[in-house]
RNA sequence: UGGGAGGUCGUCUAAUGGUAAGACUGCAGACUCUGGAUCUGCGUAUCGGGGUUCGAGUCCCUGCCUCCCAGCCA
């Protein structure tokens, strides 16, 4: 996980460096990323993951691995597994730390007991709609609940029955005797356990009271001797809470540091709006290429050295921001450019006919595969007078600034020959182009010192060309912000209608071996992953991210 | 409106009382058998108003703006 650059200077290093002065946990680090095992992990969780994992390492301590898995309504074993994938695919190393809430469920109980009697926490019989109503408003106080009084004999006989099963679902909770009045809501004598007679997918049913997350974060955290407790900004006036946990039992006192969560431009990060998605279908599922999640980043062809470069690049800091999703691509490419292999594939085929070069002959020419890694190696290409070509990079009338092949123009075939158009051939009845008809200049073979053109065209040989279907990704949303809807509009009011268009094109006959997972850079295209549906009989890529692409730039600006 | 947290280039961050810096984006150019990569250059910022100080993005006062909180979700 140490990647490169030192890691940016942010206010979480140094409250702990600030720690380790004073000797605060001893100069112990040890953080853990505890995630809710209700959906996929996404870049947002990477940003988190890193940092975490990242600043443990750092000090020479420990990062865990925790699901918070305190709530069987929503949360499932399939999401816990997708979690460890994602998590050890980024790279990160709990070291067999694989930890879960429900792994302090008895402890958390006893702790419970504990706290009635001490007098600090009571049953409460109020339904989920009387504690609204009590709880007063932002500006006003709450009432205490009637039962708030109860003694410490009954509270103990009650909160027993809760947990033996004796009381339905919703009927009765467990609430910490703190403050009705406090300013702060949290404080208002929150839920500490609710029933639930449900089916963990851990523990079966051998719990029907779940603790609520505040109930169970900060006594997980100090079980696990966790020194600093990460989490984001909303949790902000959870601290109290959190704190006066804590300090109630008297036990280790992790402290919590909250930082803001990433956002990404045009697209969403929050797990209802994903889960949304997949569940309407808009998406294939959680590793649709299109999602901002980990497994849809894996398939689409993002390396997790990409993202980790990505996430480390991240400020760090309590300002709400929105990163731009180019920064994202930035990184992508920056190590795909380092790690691809170079191929030649043509996505829209137009044929392309070399009219003096001989019928039925084929040479084969040397190709580079990586000029950024010379250890990449080379490979050889079969070359013949029948070609397809971009249809992008030929015009029979070129506009202002286009140099590549047109009527009389010269290009080079990337590897091959300097060739000349001098002939276009059209479907009479539609005017459509059908061929280019060329010659080809065989003084010019790659490799020789010649002439220079100025355009240099990807191509790949008819005969030997191999179909491939390639999927194109856009911006999964048409607007910066999706989740600033003005009045009423739902997010996925500005879902992109384009963001997937499937092209059937040809490739180079390399290209055969290509096993689900491997990543390409298509050259002067992009960067391609090969998807799970590849298999012997088809070929099926994803692109990941475009290359930059100046003459793109410059027709967008006319 | 009560409480909590924030406001530095277009975006994200740095500057810890001492020359406002970097990255992404954008623009211009060089180079190029990828209009890629690489290289060079350019541009724009301390929310407003007071104050303290030799000196303020940083400290104080005040105003404005943004985000979070009224789940038996996390």
């Amino acid at each position: 996980m140490n990647d490169l650059d030192l890691p940016a200077s942010n206010f979480i290093r140094d409250l702990i460096l600030s720690d380790n002065a004073n000797g605060k946990y001893n100069g112990h680090v040890h953080t853990r990323f505890p995630p809710e095992p209700n959906g996929y992990l996404h870049v947002g969780h990477a940003k988190s993951i890193m940092l975490n994992f990242g600043l443990a390492e750092e000090f020479g301590g420990k990062c865990n691995l925790r699901f918070d898995d305190t709530n069987p309504a929503k949360e499932e074993t399939e999401y816990v597994e997708s979690i460890v994938e994602d998590v050890k695919w980024l790279g990160a190393d709990f070291g067999g730390r694989l930890l879960y809430a429900s792994n302090y469920f008895q402890q958390l109980y006893d702790w419970a007991v504990e706290l009635i009697k001490k007098g600090k926490a009571f049953v409460c019989d109020l339904t989920s709609e009387q504690v609204r109503q009590t709880r007063g408003t932002l500006t006003e106080p709450g009432q205490n609940s009637p039962y708030r009084d109860r003694s410490v004999e009954e509270n103990l006989d009650l909160f027993a029955r809760m947990k033996a099963g004796e009381f339905p679902d919703g009927s009765r909770t467990l609430r910490a005797k703190i403050d009705m009045a406090s300013p702060n809501l949290n404080l208002r004598d929150p839920v500490m356990y609710r029933i639930l007679h449900a089916d963990h997918h851990r523990t079966g049913n051998h719990w029907c009271i779940y603790p609520m997350y505040d109930w169970a974060h900060g006594q997980c955290d100090s079980i696990e001797g966790i020194t600093h407790s990460i989490c984001t900004l909303e949790f902000e006036d959870h601290r109290p809470l959190y704190d006066w946990f804590l300090e109630q039992l008297g036990v280790f006192h992790p402290q919590q540091i909250e930082f803001d969560r990433l956002n990404l431009t045009y697209t969403v990060l929050s797990k209802r709006k994903l889960l949304q998605l997949v569940e309407q279908g808009v998406m294939e599922g959680w590793d649709d290429p299109r999602m901002p999640t980990i497994s849809g980043m894996r398939r689409r062809g993002y390396s997790p050295q990409g993202l980790r470069h990505f996430a480390r690049s991240l400020g760090v800091s309590k300002t709400n921001g929105i990163t731009e999703f180019e920064k994202l691509e930035y990184y992508i490419r920056e190590d795909l450019n380092r790690t691809a292999l170079r191929v030649m594939a043509v996505l829209r085929p137009l044929k392309l006919v070399l009219t003096n070069y001989p019928e039925g002959q084929v040479e084969f020419v040397e190709a580079v595969n990586n000029p950024e890694d010379a250890g990449a190696g080379t490979r050889s290409l079969p070359f013949s007078r029948e070609l397809w070509i971009e249809q992008d990079d030929f015009r029979e009338t070129p506009p202002k600034g286009y140099y590549r092949l047109y009527p009389g123009n010269e290009v080079r075939l990337r590897y091959g020959y300097i060739i000349k158009c001098h002939d276009v051939v059209k479907d009479p009845a539609t005017g459509e182009i059908k061929e280019v008809h060329c010659t080809y200049d065989p003084q010019t073979r790659s490799g020789q010192q010649t002439r220079k053109v100025k355009s240099t065209i990807h191509w790949v040989s008819a005969a030997e060309a191999l179909p491939v279907e390639v999927r194109l990704y856009e911006k999964l949303f048409t607007v910066e912000n999706p989740n600033e809807s003005p009045e009423g509009a739902d997010f996925t009011t500005y879902l992109n209608p384009k963001s997937l268009e499937i092209v059937h094109g040809k490739a180079e006959p390399s290209l055969a071996k290509a096993q689900p997972g491997d990543r390409y850079q298509f050259e002067r295209l992009g960067y391609f992953c090969a998807d799970k549906l590849t298999d012997a009989g088809r070929l099926v890529f994803n692109r990941t991210v475009e290359l930059r692409d100046t003459w793109a730039k410059i027709q967008k600006q006319r």
